[in-house]
DNA sequence: CCGCAAAATGTAAGCGCTTACATGGCGGCA
DNA sequence: TGCCGCCATGTAAGCGCTTACATTTTGCGG
């Protein structure tokens, strides 16, 4: 359900023998050249305006111009040429997405979820990942764009000043999820992380935690990772605690990182005894480190993680998470994205709830 | 690194306007419209052939000239229509992929390194996901051919007769990965799924297991799934035992089909002593219904996987799995493709290895 | 300084589709 | 039977680019 996208380079094509087609049509190799809209027409004994309209309005034709129509297509194996439909329509009734990875599952669900509203109501989705790297992220929205895109999905509110140029000017439908920002005027669909991470650190803090570390995803250029860090560091002052004796760690995102932080943190002094991760993938890879370490989880040391993807599940022991509307969020932007493409008014920003899912990784203070 | 597409429906635009653009160009709102290549070319006082050449050729123009149409472009934020392009050049520098599936990691480290080397080669990766139905990926190589790709990478050999006929037709460059079959003459990458399910299988009767159970994906449109189920019937018969009396479980790739399936088969009679999955993803959701189940892996019950995703090393026990050379095969697949595509001789289809993997999750036989 | 080949640039013809506008045929009504 | 209006269809003009071919400019040897 995703796709990644470079800059297009272009290359020359040899040989064009513009026109030459039909005049060696009969003799060469009938079956060879891609038939066309003219072809078809041809073959159904029509004009190509009546073949357009046969197969993008059905009802403005006889039933019998129809047929004739089809049997045509179907007998050359036709398919239009999408190039030439955008070039001739300006709508292309396809949609983008860019989102930072396809490595790990945090976006898989919420992605699907989209697809299929988008799926229903006929539209193509094209997905690119950018690795996370505003700059890549900037090539993916102009590769989009150029390709027709009608509108836009993106993911949080960082990126260059010029992709939100590009947007703007081109007037290019988007919404912005996985977060909600007051202070951002862009329409957006998503939860507040800062509040969720404040939420579960609470929860932490309650059963008598004083020493937490936290491994975060890298925060510049990210700003759910930001928020999260943010919601700790607020739950700690809130609880008359010094922010600045957290100790967090910045990784990018994958099993192995998450299990390289652990144990550095595990070194530390003061030891932490609750570790609370920026993400489940993060936090399976602590929790892997702690089996190795021969530390026991939450006996020794607590762990907690964010997202709620399946594997948070799956990992011993089950991982006490922020569960993330996935499913929601992505059907969610469908929505907001179609009415939106569609000129209509599609209300405002919408802020969904992300609450702790307990599970056996978090426990009290060991004594 | 993927995308999904749903075949695109016509939708009508309602004001094109035609030609009045330039009319309205100066004194109502110059910044609104697109600029297209006669705009930079306008502005950078050359014609519509030397910007062409300037960006795409840049060493057929003048250093000079080129500044100057570089300006312009940037001036104007210009950035180059893809329908018109494809339309015009024959030839898009986008390679597009088909995989079954984006829920679970099992194609994505894959498609990554197939998607790098692209990448370093200039071209864009158009990923569909096709649900392990060939009719959507029928559907999606319609699209991705009608969308200009230049070549196909395709997963596996089973598809509908439609999809062969259009990539024959149209000349479609293609390789499959992910399986070989001598009795194929298309050209493929992968490695052979039926002798590696074999050699664990192997494995697994050297340890003395006598009741095997297995846990399939669904063998219909999937000949790797086949293959494997094969491979352990094989090895079965090899051994001298009746390949009849192992229960062979058919369920889509999931954690929870998975763990479904395995109690499943731990309540038949006699019950399995080793279970081998068809893949990681169903055997971490045996493994995880084990453990519901008060088992212990692998004193109590064996269980193995196939593909050896990151998943299989974080579980608990490590999964005793088939490592599938992944980013072998994606390169490789880009190799061929690139080849193919440029009209070179890509060599012969090629075959890698599948070795099996030792973990903890497969033990002898309990006595 | 001139002549000429090579290099740079320009001109314009498409690529395959959509759609505004023109045309033609047909039924209904007087 | 004749006229009108409407509906189905046809005609043809683009959409924004690439590139074969024509033309102009440049650079260099004589």
């Amino acid at each position: 359900m995703t796709e990644t996208m470079k800059p297009a380079i272009q290359a020359w094509t040899q040989n064009r023998f513009k026109g030459l087609r039909h005049m060696a049509d009969g003799p060469t190799n009938p079956a060879q050249a891609v038939p066309t809209l003219e072809d078809v027409a041809a073959r159904a004994e029509v004009s190509t305006a009546t073949v357009s309209r046969a197969l993008n309005m059905p009802d403005r034709v006889t039933e019998r111009t129809r047929a004739k129509v089809i049997a045509a297509v179907q007998e050359l194996g036709y398919a239009p040429n999408f190039g030439a439909r955008v070039l001739a329509a300006k709508r292309t009734n396809t949609f983008g997405a860019i989102i930072p990875t396809m490595e790990n599952a945090i976006f898989a669900r919420g992605l699907q979820a989209f697809e299929e509203d988008l799926g229903e109501h006929g539209i193509t989705l094209l997905v690119a990942s950018s690795s996370y790297r505003p700059d890549l992220e900037e090539e993916h929205i102009r590769t989009l764009i150029a390709r027709g895109a009608d509108a836009l999905l993106l993911i949080g509110h960082d990126r260059t000043p010029g992709s939100y140029a590009m947007l703007d000017q081109r007037k290019i439908p988007h919404v912005i999820a996985w977060a909600v920002d007051a202070s951002q005027t862009r329409i957006s669909i998503g939860f507040d992380n800062r509040a969720a991470m404040y939420a579960l650190a609470d929860e932490v803090l309650k059963l008598g935690h004083r020493y937490i570390g936290m491994i975060s995803a890298e925060r510049a250029n990210n700003d759910r990772a930001r928020q999260r860090a943010e919601g700790l560091v607020a739950a700690l002052s809130a609880a008359g605690r010094d922010p600045a004796e957290v100790a967090i760690l910045e990784t990018p995102y994958s099993i192995a990182n998450g299990a390289v932080a652990f144990a550095e943190l595990m070194n530390a002094s003061p030891r932490p005894t609750a570790v609370m991760c920026g993400n489940d993938v993060l936090a399976a890879g602590a929790l892997s480190m702690a089996r190795k370490m021969g530390l026991k989880v939450p006996e020794d040391v607590s762990i907690t993680g964010f997202d709620d993807i399946e594997l948070a599940e799956i990992v011993t022991p089950g991982l006490t998470t922020v569960h993330v509307p996935h499913g929601e969020m992505g059907r969610g932007a469908a929505r907001l994205l179609r009415a939106l493409r569609n000129g209509e008014d599609p209300g405002s920003s919408v802020a969904l709830d992300a609450t702790v899912k307990w599970r056996d990784s978090l426990g009290p203070v060991p004594t």
